[in-house]
DNA sequence: TTAATAATGATAATCATTATCAATAAGAAA
DNA sequence: TTTCTTATTGATAATGATTATCATTATTAA
């Protein structure tokens, strides 16, 4: 569903307009919420942020452009087992702000890191093209969570 | 949770008595069920292949019962992105059932590799460490999803 | 066996997410 | 620009997975 008109290569992060898709004021809006924080944000926690600039754009546009945003690649979807799925910006795998997460098992709390990067995203490469060709699956993205407890829980 | 009285090392897996919970034919048959399948069992799936066998068993027994499996680090829970839980015996890290996923974004299929895991393990191994000792984190459980179109939806 | 407590199951309640649908906004065509 | 066509939006209601309640039953300890 990326592409409206479902040709060109799928999954790619890219720009609004690129994909046949229009660059409206609420999309903006969202957009540039997601863009100013680096917290973890659920759709309603989107929607509170949005509400304050612009009180006229309501919940139901905010879970339809953040889905659309992650089906065009241009925001990941998250579970961290709180019942609600949280929504990062993308920055793409060789991103400045790519990372990955360590999630508490007993307070909910996330910890971003970026630590290790480095290895953990060559290791990944390596796996999905051996992956992909033994699959003939089209990797467009990877996810690593560590799970435990935090300092606090311990 | 894990441990009733809140003692002990947490999150390790083992048995259900040793955590002072009680072997009851429902948790012990919802274990047989998660025992003989390779599928990725949602709560209601295992409902309904517990309820061949145990008719009185009901919908919320089997809710709580993963859940405590999980709480007491037997069972992995995962969203694929399909809005309902699933869940799989863990086997450990080292264990011959341990496996990463690759889940289409398309159709919702989901492979289970086992390719590469050696290689990852390792790396998540040493991740683990460098972690654990940074953020004072107490890792018990790590999860490797790669997204992408399998063969048909691409 | 009995007492104390944990576990169960039917039911109702919760709450995140989706579907509906009339109203509005955006881009294309004239 | 003005009109036309279609995409987008937002209020509302509906859905559906998961949880809370609570009286009943099963399990262990004494």
């Amino acid at each position: 569903m990326p592409w409206k008109d479902g040709t060109g290569p799928p999954w790619l992060q890219g720009k609004f307009k690129g994909c046949g898709y229009r660059l409206t004021v609420p999309r903006q809006a969202i957009l540039d919420v997601l863009n100013s924080t680096t917290e973890h944000l659920s759709a309603e926690d989107t929607y509170l942020k949005v509400h304050k600039v612009h009180p006229a754009i309501g919940l139901t546009t905010v879970y339809r452009t953040l889905e659309l945003l992650v089906q065009t690649g241009m925001v990941f979807k998250f579970d961290f087992g709180d019942g609600r799925a949280r929504y990062e910006l993308s920055e793409g795998p060789k991103g400045i702000g790519h990372h990955h997460h360590l999630v508490c098992t007993g307070c909910g709390r996330i910890i971003d890191y970026t630590d290790f990067i480095d290895e953990e995203v060559e290791l990944l490469k390596r796996t999905e093209k051996g992956l992909s060709k033994k699959y003939n699956f089209k990797i467009t993205n990877h996810m690593i969570q560590f799970h435990g407890l935090c300092e606090k829980c311990q």
